[in-house]
RNA sequence: UGGGGUGUAGCCAAGUGGUAAGGCACAAGGUUUUGAUCCUUGCAUGCGUUGGUUCGAAUCCAGCCACCCCAGCCA
C-alpha cells in the first residue's frame, strides 16, 4: 500500500485502460526522467463543492500515482481569498476521503508558500524579469492589445530594479490600496500568446484569508503560484485541463527564470540527494455530461436561488449530492475509469454514469420489497390475524448476503401499476380473473375488483394457490411476478423519485438564454404513502437497497425522522417494458 | 482575422505503417419467482475532407473544412 492507494479493490473494474497519460508516464519512467518518481497532486480551489468533473481529475491523479508506486498530494489552490472559504476546504477533504483516496502527508495549501512565493518574486525582480506596474486594471486591459493586435509596453516596464524592490516591499507592507499597483512578469507584450504579455504575478487585496488571516495584503495569481507550488512539492506530473494549455509556456517561463538551486532549496526534497527536476504540465479534456450543468458559477447559482435544496441536493452533480442520492464511491471510480482520458472535447452520455451505479449496486445492494403506490389486496383464503413468515434471499445470486423473514398477511398492498382492468397486449401483471406470482410467495388470482363511487379501483379481492409456495403452478404458466408488502406489518415510508434536473442535453449551451427554462419539472416526485417491508428499516438495516422491480434506493439520513424514514431513488432498474 | 488545440459508430474510446480493441446505447435470441441481473449474437469495407508518399495509410506529408480554448489584478 502506498499513500495514494485506494481503500478497496474495485471488483468490477476491468483492466486499466490505455490512455495518453499512462503512456507518457510509462515512457518517462523508462527514460528515468524524474529519477523514477511519479508525484501528482489534486489542486482544487476551495471556492465551491467538488462535482463529478473533479472526480475525474481526482481519480486520474491518485490512480496514476498509485499504479506507479508514486504519491499524490492534496493542495488547496487558495490564492484568491475573495471567493474561498473554510467550509469548502472541509467539504472537499471529506469528499476525497469518501471516494476512497488518501493524499500523501499533510494537506497542502498554496498559502503555505506565500513567504517562498514572495522571495521568488523578489528574485525575479532582481533578475529584471518582473516589475511593479501602476496601470489600473482597465488601463492594463487597453495595453494588452487584442487577439490580432500586439500589446504595448507598460510605461513602468523599465523601472529600475531598486525602485521595483522598494515598491514591491511597500505593496507587501500595505502602503497602497487595492489595485494601485501590481507585480508583472517582463516577457513580451507582442507575444501571440496573450498569457505571455507581461502577466500579473501579484495583486493587492486588503482582505482576510481563510488560512493566513490578515498576514498578507498581496496575493499571487494562479499562473505565478501554481508552477512554483508544484516545484516546491516536487511534483513530477502536473495534470490539468485543456484550457490551461496556453498557460504552459508561462508555467515553464517562470520556473526557468528562477534560480534552480533556490527552487530546490525551497522544495520538500531539499535535503535528499535526488536530482532536482522541474515539474511538467500535461493537459487533458475535462468531463462533460449531458443533461448536466457543471460550471461552478451555475451550480452556486442554483444553490443560492433555491432551485435545489443545497450543494448536496440529490439532483446535483456534486459529490455531496451524488452521495446523498446513493451513488457509491466504487461506482464513481469505475465510471471515471470507463470514460477514459483524452484530449478531445467530448460529452459523456448520462447512460454511462447510470450504468456504473446500477452495475455496482446490483452486486452490493440487498433486495427488499417496497410498494410505491399502494393498492389494497385482500387475500380471501388467508385468515385474518394469521401471519405467515416467509424466508427470502437478500440477493438472488449471493447467498453470503443472507436471508430475511417477510410477513404475509390477509391484507397486503401491491403497486397500482401492477394491475390493469384492460391491459394492453404484452402486459404480464395482474388483470381481473388473472394470476400473478407474489414474489417469494404464492401465485395469486384476482377474483374481484372493488371500486368506489367514482369508479376508481380501491381494492382487489384475490385468493392464493397454496400449492405454489416455492413451486410452479400445475397446468398453467404464470408469467408475471409482483412485489408486495403486508398492509399491517409493513412500514410506511416516504420515497423521493429523482430524475434528471434538465430536459435539454446541454443546459449551458450558448443558445440557452436561461437554464431555468430547461428545468425538468418532474426532477423530484415525492411519494409519502409507500409501504416498505419491516426488515428494511431499523438500526441494522443497510443504507442502500434494491427495491425489487423498482430500482435502487437509499435512506436519506438528513431528512428521515423517527418513525418516518425517507428514501431517495438513486436510479431505476433498466426497463425493457416501459410503462 | 493572431495563437493554442481537437476531429475514429448515436455516446465515450483504443489504435503510434501491416489491413478498425473495448465499454455505453440500441436490436434480436436464451435463462429467470425482479419485464432486473446473467448469457449469446448483431451493430464502422470505415477513421472530418481532398490529394500525395508507400507493396500497404486511421497512422507519414500537403491543402481544405468543422468545432473548442485564450484579450480577469479568476482558477
Amino acid at each position: 500500500m502506498t499513500d495514494s492507494d485506494t481503500d478497496s479493490k474495485d471488483s468490477s473494474a476491468g483492466p486499466a485502460s490505455s490512455n495518453f497519460i499512462r503512456h507518457m508516464i510509462a515512457q518517462d519512467l523508462a527514460e528515468g526522467k524524474h529519477g523514477g518518481r511519479v508525484h501528482t497532486r489534486f489542486p482544487p480551489e476551495p471556492n465551491g463543492y467538488l462535482h463529478i468533473g473533479h472526480a475525474k481529475s481526482i481519480c486520474l491523479n491518485f490512480t496514476v500515482a498509485a499504479e506507479n508506486e508514486g504519491l499524490c498530494n492534496l493542495r488547496f489552490d487558495d490564492t484568491n481569498p475573495e471567493k474561498e472559504s473554510q467550509e469548502y476546504v472541509d467539504a472537499i477533504k471529506e469528499n476525497i476521503n469518501w471516494l476512497g483516496f488518501h493524499w500523501h502527508g499533510e494537506v497542502r495549501y498554496s498559502s503555505n508558500y506565500f513567504s517562498e512565493l514572495y522571495e521568488f518574486a523578489v528574485q525575479l525582480i532582481g533578475r529584471s524579469c518582473a516589475f511593479v506596474c501602476s496601470l489600473s486594471a482597465q488601463e492594463s486591459r487597453e495595453y494588452r492589445g487584442s487577439l490580432t493586435e500586439p500589446g504595448r509596453n507598460s510605461p513602468d516596464r523599465e523601472r529600475s530594479v531598486a525602485e521595483n524592490l522598494d515598491l514591491f516591499a511597500r505593496m507587501k507592507a500595505g502602503e497602497f490600496e487595492d489595485g494601485a499597483y501590481s507585480l508583472r512578469a517582463k516577457i513580451d507584450m507582442a507575444s501571440p500568446n496573450i498569457n505571455m504579455r507581461d502577466p500579473v504575478l501579484y495583486r493587492i487585496r486588503h482582505i482576510e484569508h481563510h488560512q493566513t488571516g490578515s498576514e498578507w495584503c498581496i496575493y499571487p495569481t494562479y499562473d505565478y503560484s501554481h508552477c512554483i507550488s508544484d516545484a516546491i512539492e516536487n511534483i513530477t506530473h502536473s495534470l490539468c485541463t485543456l484550457e490551461f494549455e496556453d498557460h504552459r509556456p508561462l508555467y515553464n517561463w517562470i520556473l526557468q527564470h528562477l534560480d534552480i538551486h533556490s527552487l530546490r532549496a525551497a522544495s520538500d526534497l531539499a535535503d535528499s540527494d535526488l536530482d532536482y527536476v522541474l515539474p511538467q504540465q500535461t493537459e487533458f479534456a475535462k468531463l462533460r455530461l449531458n443533461y448536466t450543468m457543471m460550471g461552478k458559477r451555475n451550480l452556486r447559482e442554483m444553490v443560492e436561488s433555491g432551485v435545489v435544496s443545497g450543494w448536496d441536493d440529490p439532483r446535483m452533480p456534486t459529490l455531496a449530492g451524488m452521495r446523498r442520492r446513493g451513488f457509491t464511491p466504487a461506482s464513481i471510480r469505475n465510471f471515471c475509469e470507463s470514460i477514459g482520458v483524452a484530449r478531445s472535447d467530448s460529452v459523456v452520455d448520462m447512460a454511462m454514469l447510470e450504468h456504473a451505479i446500477r452495475d455496482d449496486l446490483d452486486k452490493v445492494a440487498p433486495r427488499a420489497m417496497c410498494v410505491l403506490n399502494p393498492l389494497k389486496v385482500t387475500l380471501s383464503n388467508i385468515e385474518a390475524g394469521h401471519v405467515e413468515s416467509l424466508s427470502m434471499a437478500n440477493h438472488p445470486k449471493d447467498e453470503a448476503m443472507g436471508r430475511r423473514q417477510v410477513a404475509l398477511t390477509r391484507e397486503i398492498v401491491i403497486d397500482r401499476a401492477d394491475f390493469e382492468e384492460q391491459p394492453a397486449a404484452g402486459f404480464k401483471r395482474l388483470r381481473p380473473g388473472g394470476e400473478v406470482r407474489l414474489r417469494g410467495a404464492y401465485v395469486m388470482r384476482c377474483d374481484e375488483v372493488v371500486k368506489d363511487d367514482a369508479g376508481k379501483v380501491v381494492e382487489l379481492v384475490c385468493s392464493v394457490d397454496k400449492a405454489t409456495l416455492g413451486k410452479k403452478p400445475e397446468g398453467r404458466k404464470v408469467k408475471g411476478v409482483v412485489h408486495w408488502v403486508s398492509a399491517d406489518l409493513g412500514v410506511k415510508v416516504s420515497v423521493r423519485l429523482y430524475d434528471r434536473l434538465f430536459n435539454v442535453e446541454n443546459p449551458e449551451a450558448k443558445d440557452v438564454a436561461d437554464y431555468r427554462a430547461c428545468l425538468n419539472p418532474d426532477s423530484i416526485v415525492e411519494l409519502s404513502d409507500c409501504m416498505l417491508e419491516a426488515a428494511a428499516v431499523g438500526e441494522s438495516a443497510a443504507s442502500s437497497f434494491q427495491f425489487e422491480r423498482e430500482g435502487y434506493f437509499c435512506l436519506d439520513v438528513a431528512d428521515s425522522r423517527a418513525g418516518k424514514p425517507v428514501f431517495n431513488r438513486t436510479i431505476t432498474l433498466r426497463d425493457s417494458w416501459s410503462d
